[in-house]
DNA sequence: GCTGCTATTGTACAACCGTATAGCAGCGTG
DNA sequence: CACGCTGCTATACGGTTGTACAATAGCAGC
């Protein structure tokens, strides 16, 4: 017989580098298997690893799932925020940098679709992946804030920024959703002259509900308030 | 021993009414549970029969999700629109009763979100889901092209229809979600007021993107097109 | 009241799941 | 080169899953 340099039967790696492989691994198995994806045994095999290795890194699979979505979600908000942040450009180019970043193919993958409704679907059931996710849409929301705040001391109408920011989530959201959906509905360029234009909107004072003095100012019971 | 006077076991239905119930069922469960919910043990326990019944009566589980999305999805479609059907109204208020039924309670329970994302995570993998979601997306989007299209002979500035109902839908869809998934974030009444105000914000041409003669009309190929 | 159709049940089955645990083995340390 | 810490594997276990199929029994028609 030959002697057979056999390789050994696997390799260690310190805990940090291997908790990160597997959150890898996992989000690679939700991007191809969506819900099918996260059993253990699946995500053992994407990583090159037995399946026990996962409660042995993690308390349950939950909290690997808890620690997928912050990374993703962190990950691509980072992408995104540095694809807009360009110096020596106006506050509405940035904004417009901020949508063609949420709509570059990468962000239109189906697989990540996929992977986002695995997330949210568990939201209302785990605590972990509940917290991840207020987390990180405070995050998403805070950097939007921040965009269309940089808007503000120009000549445009004073408005609201959080509900702001949140109706400009709704919107990207939406749009993000149904592209990702169904990729033939609109393209990109589309979405992205949409935002473009309720940016515009915004800063003509053309959405009053958003401006100061508009009657939803605290949490003030007044329901079917009408605009004066 | 008393003569016991046992009912019988089981009762007999028609094909019809039973796969109607067995689609009640399938919401019920979905509502409850998400995505654990769909198990044929959990249907039939909901149903009151046994689990063999749903394979005796539809081709397979999945062909009876497909149904029931369809009666959803169909069912919310018809409220919604019989609530903004009023005679004698404007074509603006119409649209007004449409946004206020899309976040009436009942539309914002966590139950209902979550089965939506159900059916939606099916999408890419179920022909039949599939089929189900572009039939009935397709009657929500004429449904709001109809709305808006009665906006159109005003002296309101021509817009297209199409691009105009996929913003609104998005718009609806990303406040809906943001609404389920996080109720605190901002009251229904806020959620209409920005519709309302996207309204609007059209009728004033605020939205050059959706104007006729825009550099969007077909499918011509014209990638980063600028607003002159 | 009996008969026959078929809706319905109950069980069996193989495959999968997450977790617990005992023991193997990589590899830094001496 | 041997030791030993511990990352890692392998297996076992109780549970759940969807589907298949033979047997049962409701109930309509005669």
């Amino acid at each position: 017989m030959g002697k057979e340099q056999q390789q050994p039967k696997f390799r260690r790696a310190p805990p940090t580098v291997r908790r990160e492989a597997l959150i890898e691994a996992t989000l690679a198995c939700l991007r191809k298997w969506g819900h099918e994806g996260l059993s253990v045994r699946r995500i053992g095999a994407a990583a090159g690893v037995s399946p026990g290795l996962i409660t042995h890194h993690f308390p349950s699979v939950s909290a690997l799932i808890a620690a997928s979505y912050e990374t993703l979600s962190m990950s691509l908000l980072q992408s995104i925020e540095q694809h807009a942040r360009a110096e020596d450009a106006s506050p509405r180019e940035r904004l417009r940098r901020f949508y063609q970043a949420s709509f570059a193919p990468a962000l239109l993958d189906p697989g990540l679709f996929n992977t986002w409704l695995v997330f949210w679907s568990m939201i209302s059931h785990d605590p972990g992946v509940r917290a991840v996710h207020d987390r990180t849409y405070a995050a998403y929301r805070a950097a939007l804030e921040s965009l269309l705040g940089q808007l503000q001391p120009g000549e445009v109408p004073r408005f609201r920024l959080r509900p702001a920011a949140i109706a400009l989530a709704a919107l990207l959201d939406g749009l993000w959703i149904e592209a990702s959906m169904n990729p033939r509905s609109f393209r990109p360029a589309e979405a992205v002259a949409l935002c473009e234009d309720w940016t515009n909107a915004l800063c003509e004072g053309a959405f009053p509900s958003l401006l100061t003095g508009h009657p939803f100012p605290t949490r003030r019971r007044r329901l079917q308030a009408r605009h004066p």
